[in-house]
DNA sequence: TGCACTAGCCTGTATATACAACCTAGAGGC
DNA sequence: GCCTCTAGGTTGTATATACAGGCTAGTGCA
């Protein structure tokens, strides 16, 4: 079984493993082009390869005359990605705030030990943190997580930082699955999010992996007639394409 | 005003700049690195890095020995864009059907010419279509189109085609925007889709662009019983990673 | 002490060269 | 006619080299 890898590509993969091991954490200095060459006996132009393809792929920060450093984790970089709340809400210049509903250990059910993969029964942390927009309600957050992944998960105080980015300054994101759906919710849920029965609801539910397995099995409800999920794509490629004649382009979110 | 941008930028630009104008369409040749060489001067190594990061970027497919060639127009590269209804639904091993409402020019209303950028009462193609999986009303499209981009549009069978499908198969999508919200909709769609008025409804409205314009603009219309958006997110540089010790992978669907 | 400057490290780009692997058309033999 | 094999074009990777430009710490001068 030799490596039929092609050696940027392994070199790619060993800083990757690096970084999800923890090894290597956000803003850490990652190995110079030369200290690569030196270390792997690979030329400059492999280990810059190596080393540029990760900085395209959000893996790290490059800055000519200081280093490469590990990226922040991009907090998901889909454009319909729930990013985290509350930077979307401070983004549009509002004011974020939360109140934690709920935040004990439970027993998982068939169906989270199934979503998570732990054993029925199992001790999982969860958490229920309903988040205000200007003191409008706008997201019910159910978030379930394996207690051995973060064992500080329960002395975290969520209403000042959200479940989502105290996960992601912990453990980099891997692999996201989400699903998104319209659906009525049980009066609960709407009495805390204070809207009345008759409104629907747009549901995301997401499971995050790290280290090859999940993590954290979130459910995300937004009242329909407050929330909506935005998305704008532009092709890679011509992002900062202003030489080109072509007019305007930045006018995003001109409409409503 | 010198081109201060480095040359594989330039090669990169030209060359997204002649697919874009139609001059090169999809699965047309693209010149090889040996030509480019030729007629641009630059070296085959900076060559080499303009087409493999316009493969990187979806532009372009490369075989090795063959050449290298336009790629078909992604029919858009999200985990959570809504793809070619038919296409996913075939994808699922399911039937997929259409049946065309509405087919017929109207004038733009102050809403629609806002969004289309077009004169008030300026003329617009107009098609409503229901998408069927196995015999059940999942979608009902709603799509107004820009007659001079295409003006074939009133000819097509869209039972046979959907809107989508065609569009992409004319001109290259160059930029989108897309809203996602939960809704109770009018009786009227509710009756075209068969479910009862009290169904909540997932809306994906969109916007997307050609040549720097909006050339459509459709609202999609999804009882929420029958119908959820699934995403999933591998991280760049991790798809293909077989040889870290990463079990099963491919269980995206394993729910339900 | 405080300032200016520079040496040295770093990334970014560009080139020339080399070899391997892949694909196809066409030559040549059967 | 049909098959085989090969020559040549094409991509994929790897290396050595070179120069430009950004950043910083530390030297040395005032």
């Amino acid at each position: 079984m030799n490596a039929a890898k092609p050696r940027y590509q392994q070199l790619k993969e060993l800083i990757i493993e690096r970084i999800s091991s923890g090894e290597l954490r956000p803003s850490d200095r990652v190995p110079s082009e030369h200290e690569l060459v030196e270390t792997t006996g690979v030329s400059r132009m492999t280990a810059n390869r190596a080393l540029r393809e990760l900085n395209i792929e959000g893996y790290v920060e490059r800055i000519a005359g200081r280093g490469t450093f590990v990226a922040d984790f991009k907090a998901v970089s889909h454009p319909l990605e729930v990013k985290n709340i509350a930077d979307e809400i401070t983004e549009r210049g509002h004011q974020h705030s939360a109140q934690v509903l709920c935040l004990q250990t439970v027993d998982a059910d068939d169906n989270l030990a199934a979503r998570l993969r732990v054993q029925v029964g199992a001790p999982v942390f969860y958490v229920r943190v309903v988040h205000l927009e200007n003191e409008l309600p706008i997201q019910l957050e159910d978030r379930y997580v394996l207690p051995e992944f973060f064992p500080e998960f329960m002395q975290q105080d969520f209403s000042q930082q959200t479940p989502s980015a105290y996960l992601t300054s912990i453990a980099p994101m891997q692999e996201a699955e989400q699903v998104l759906r319209a659906e009525m919710i049980n009066a609960e849920i709407c009495h805390a999010l204070q809207v009345d029965e008759e409104e629907p609801f747009l549901v995301v539910t997401r499971r995050t992996w790290a280290s090859a397995r999940p993590v954290t099995f979130a459910s995300l409800y937004h009242p329909g007639s407050r929330f909506e999920l935005t998305g704008h794509f532009v092709p890679p490629g011509m992002e900062k394409t202003n030489g080109a004649p072509v007019a305007q382009r930045n006018e995003t979110h001109e409409h409503k």
